[in-house]
DNA sequence: GACGCGCGCCC
DNA sequence: GTACGGGCGCGCGTCC
């Protein structure tokens, strides 16, 4: 085979639609990977390799602003980040910029699988050998290079022959992945595509925006948390050690009790103490596997745990964990109760562990992501250090259509302890966060056409399904009967069963049983009898023709023995497409006007927004019109706003009128 | 080192 | 007799 290295004349492709595919010496741009080399393969038969060098850099750039040009990517994110750390202007490219991974996640979101290997054996029979081998040189010479060169061998070290093959390979399967799925994504669901389409960009702009970080903050706090846990930790080993654990091989006397492990310690600890176990784990869904796996052994969960104190202290526990105590409150509180009650102090086990594990949790996910994966870090004359944080957003991994994000995932910082604390806005600006207002409900409501279930949401839905339910005026309805009727509606919309709902009940404090559950969901479906009319119609279209569609076009192809999902998929993946179809609204809208107000995050129905003082006035108004929609569905989509002055943990209500004088 | 598992945070 | 939606990621322990 013949290569061609383009040293002196480049090409002048004529090829309408060119396929693209780069390699970087790693993931990450922000500490130091970049492109070395890239193919590429055209409509027209076309196709070549290139280095990465100045004059072929500049060659790129022409040809992805020529407006005559499909440019497609395989992950068009990822090349595109890459190509900005080139200083090439990713956001005002002139050519379409097309992903073939976009296209084959809005034509069968359900499939778990959207690389190239993947693709190709679905779509194309491809043979997949070529792909293989640079990873299989990788995997043999990594020991070797580590020893060498005191790190790990990335693409770029490999021989050039598998490089060349791997990237061509890339190459021509997007191209080929190209012309089969764009043709059908047209015909089917153009829109969701066009939309994912510009999303690409929304996204990475996003990514590249970061947010920031108040790392002292995080410093600090990480110093509290770490402080307060090996306080427990001394008190644990003071209670249960020296402890003896078993092992295959024999046994083991250790002086240093380790509260995180479930599977050895804890057991050990128990019986040590004297407290019988009686609470198994059960089989939990794998995703990998798609069934369900593990379980059997002892379980140590929140609820397992508060279960082995006697009523005085778990009712605290319960108290503690709802409100979030802070250390000092907790550690006294506990042990008071131990003394006044005169329990044994073997029930200071469980909740020691309980607080240990909140702890150490807080360092190992949150803190120390939020000190560590900064870049830009910049110190104030004061002392005080800030940095800037870019996490990945993907908005091709959940299966129902939402956005997820990784690394660090800033989707489930925690509402009330203190990560929140440490995300500011940068100088002059405040952080804006609008959300929908129960809007995954109000897909229920709208599937449904429920009119009763309409003319609640806006007011208090779950209040008046209290009412209704405990046969009471809603005034006289309590924040437990509240929240009860509130997890109930949630159940029933996720499709569970009494024991599950049972066991979620029990676990949030009110114990239930499966007979009173039963009795809750047949209560439920006769104040709002259309929920179960439409999931079963969900799953009629389902069996009858394969897969169901929401109002975006996003189809499911959802196996028959997991109907239940359906309307769970429909109002989740709506609402996720909704507010997709915000953002690439919004962020063309802000880039058209050259405003410097910023799109942070999304958080699935809620968005972050950076916004400068002087633009409050123009910009909040148009976001909440670019979200809303209140005429397209059975019920008005609405959103509420909040306001963070100085961290994102110290957010306000925020009334859009109090911005018009 | 990869993977399964238990656990827990978010919407 | 079955079945609670969607994510990410930690530490431990086992197996290779």
């Amino acid at each position: 085979m013949q290569y061609t290295d383009y040293k002196n004349a480049l090409p002048n492709l004529k090829g309408k639609i060119i396929a693209f595919d780069t390699e970087a010496t790693g993931l990450d741009p922000w500490h130091g990977d970049r492109v070395f080399c890239w193919a590429y393969y055209s409509s027209k038969g076309e196709w070549g390799f290139m280095w990465k060098t100045s004059s072929n850099l500049a060659w790129l750039k022409n040809l992805l602003n020529d407006d005559s040009k499909h440019i497609v990517f395989h992950n068009a994110k990822y090349d595109l980040q890459m190509l900005y750390f080139e200083g090439i202007d990713v956001f005002n490219l002139k050519s379409d910029i097309h992903d073939t991974m976009v296209l084959s996640k809005v034509l069968d979101s359900v499939e778990k699988f959207h690389n190239l290997r993947h693709l190709s054996r679905r779509y194309l029979r491809g043979d997949t050998s070529d792909k293989d081998e640079i990873e299989y040189w990788l995997k043999s010479n990594k020991r070797a290079f580590v020893k060498q060169y005191n790190r790990s061998p990335n693409f770029s070290d490999a021989p050039i022959k598998l490089i060349k093959k791997r990237v061509l390979w890339d190459a021509q399967t997007t191209l080929k992945l190209f012309s089969k799925l764009y043709p059908l994504a047209k015909k089917r669901c153009r829109e969701l595509y066009e939309t994912e389409r510009k999303l690409i960009l929304v996204c990475l702009h996003m990514e590249l925006s970061g947010v920031t970080i108040d790392i002292s903050k995080a410093k600090q706090l990480k110093e509290e948390a770490s402080n307060h846990s090996k306080q427990i930790q001394k008190e644990l080993n003071q209670l249960v050690c020296p402890l003896t654990l078993q092992y295959n091989k024999g046994k083991e006397v250790i002086k240093q009790f380790n509260p995180n492990s479930p599977l050895k310690h804890l057991p050990a600890a128990f019986e040590k103490l004297g407290i019988s176990l009686r609470y198994r784990t059960k089989p939990k869904k794998n995703k990998k596997k798609g069934r369900k796996t593990g379980g059997g052994n002892w379980s140590f969960d929140e609820y397992s745990l508060i279960r082995y104190t006697s009523k005085p202290l778990s009712e605290v526990l319960y108290q503690s964990s709802k409100e979030n105590w802070g250390f000092d409150k907790f550690y006294n509180v506990i042990h008071n109760i131990v003394d006044k009650y005169k329990l044994p102090k073997s029930e200071l086990l469980p909740a020691l562990i309980l607080k240990h594990r909140e702890l150490t949790k807080l360092v190992s996910t949150y803190y120390a992501h939020l000190i560590e994966d900064c870049v830009d870090v910049v110190t104030t004359p004061a002392g005080r250090e800030f940095g800037v944080l870019h996490c990945k957003f993907n908005q091709s991994e959940a299966v129902t259509g939402r956005f997820s994000s990784s690394k660090p995932n800033l989707q489930n910082m925690p509402r009330l302890l203190g990560p929140r604390e440490c995300f500011i806005p940068r100088k002059g600006r405040k952080l804006w966060l609008i959300d929908y207002a129960q809007v995954e409900m109000r897909f229920y409501a709208h599937f449904a056409k429920d009119k009763k279930m309409a003319e609640r949401l806006p007011s208090d839905l779950h209040r008046w399904t209290a009412s209704e339910m405990y046969k009471k005026p809603p005034e006289q309805i309590t924040k437990e009967e509240r929240e009860r009727a509130g997890s109930i509606n949630f159940a029933v919309i996720y499709g569970s069963g009494a024991a599950t709902m049972a066991e979620t009940l029990s676990r949030k404090g009110s114990p239930t049983t499966q007979s009173k559950a039963l009795q809750f969901i047949n209560k439920y479906h006769s104040i709002y009898p259309s929920v179960r009319k439409t999931a079963r119609k969900l799953s009629h279209q389902l069996a009858v023709q394969g897969y169901i569609t929401n109002p975006f076009g996003r189809r499911y192809y959802i196996p028959n023995k997991f109907s239940y999902k359906a309307l769970n998929y429909m109002c989740q993946g709506t609402s996720a497409d909704l507010i997709k179809k915000a953002m690439v609204g919004i962020w063309f809208w802000l880039r058209e006007r050259c405003l410097r107000t910023k799109l942070l995050m999304t958080i699935h129905d809620e968005l972050v927004f950076e916004i400068p003082y002087s633009e409050e006035k123009l910009v909040l108004p148009k976001l909440i019109q670019f979200m809303e929609d209140r005429t397209n569905y059975f019920v008005p989509i609405t959103v509420g706003i909040d306001v963070a002055k100085k961290r994102w943990s110290q957010k306000e209500k925020f009334e859009l009128t109090s911005l018009v004088h």
